[in-house]
DNA sequence: ATCGTATTTGTATAATTATTCAAAATGAAA
DNA sequence: TTTCATTTTGAATAATTATACAAATACGAT
């Protein structure tokens, strides 16, 4: 599923920025961004994300993602901002994409990528410092840009 | 209140070592331990004890008492856990406590305790190492005791 | 005590959230 | 492709949780 990840990814981030109260709120700002769902999705998503609601001092109440879901996972996240450092740059030809990094990081990139498993991305070949992307067809240079950021939200400061 | 204290602690307690899904569930063996309650005070003391229901792999949802909702908040925690190991003991006389300390605490443990301004304590003057409590008409020396395991949980271990 | 104010609680209900069920979308296999 | 199984989703609704309001209770000041 392409918008389904995608979609939990939005609301992920929404939850981290933002302050909300309610699912109905969340599902406005959500429509606002141009995904289309119910209530009903928001509720299985908030489930799957282990997203909680706590009472807040300002709001009445709160969803937050409770911070150590484990260390396993957080370590998992910083392994994954370390190697979005790595990333140098990246160029397009046809349907393909080529990543540049630092010495030694091209690999273990390519295996966060790859295990990420996007739906824009039909596979990677990685080398010491270059990944070769073949996209999937009718992807966009920009689509790919934005399926990369939700793996490596890190590199959005890098190809915003 | 002398009920109040005494019902939210013994509802932190059930909800950490617990699996409670569902307000009903709790309502239900907080009448067995022989509390009188209904729903809506129990939705009321969650929010003030911040509990949060998140989702869970084997019952579907669980309340938790989310550990640090911030570093803030965690290192505050860790603070006054540290502050509860200087706790000696507790003596009464009529509507006052005294509580000794290690030497140096007693004044940083009191600010502790009137910051949360418990309904139990109508003020408090340290020392060096020592806690004058002036305890509110009516209240009794196991009710105080409650309030201070809510304020400082760690003094469970020394008090209980 | 009595009065006045503030807090706490239950009842009833509003508001919110979770789930059932059927339909649609997706993926795999032939 | 077609078919079958699986997953995802929305609409409707069930289940749960939060709150408005009023009654009860607690407290302080006469």
């Amino acid at each position: 599923m392409k918008n389904r990840t995608k979609r939990q990814l939005a609301i992920k981030q929404i939850i981290l920025s933002g302050q909300i109260s309610s699912q109905d709120e969340l599902l406005r700002i959500m429509k606002e961004q141009g995904f289309e769902l119910t209530q009903a999705t928001l509720s299985r998503d908030l489930k799957i994300l282990k997203v909680a609601k706590v009472s807040d001092q300002a709001l009445g109440y709160v969803y937050v993602i409770p911070e150590g879901m484990n260390m396993e996972s957080q370590r998992e996240t910083s392994r994954i901002n370390f190697l979005a450092d790595g990333f140098r740059d990246i160029q397009f030809s046809g349907n393909l994409a080529v990543i540049k990094t630092m010495p030694g990081y091209a690999s273990s990139l390519a295996v966060v990528i790859d295990n990420a498993q996007p739906y824009e991305i039909i596979g990677t070949i990685a080398g010491d410092d270059t990944i070769l992307i073949v996209m999937r067809d009718g992807i966009t240079q920009s689509d790919l840009i934005n399926s990369l950021i939700l793996i490596l939200p890190k590199l959005e400061e890098k190809l915003g």
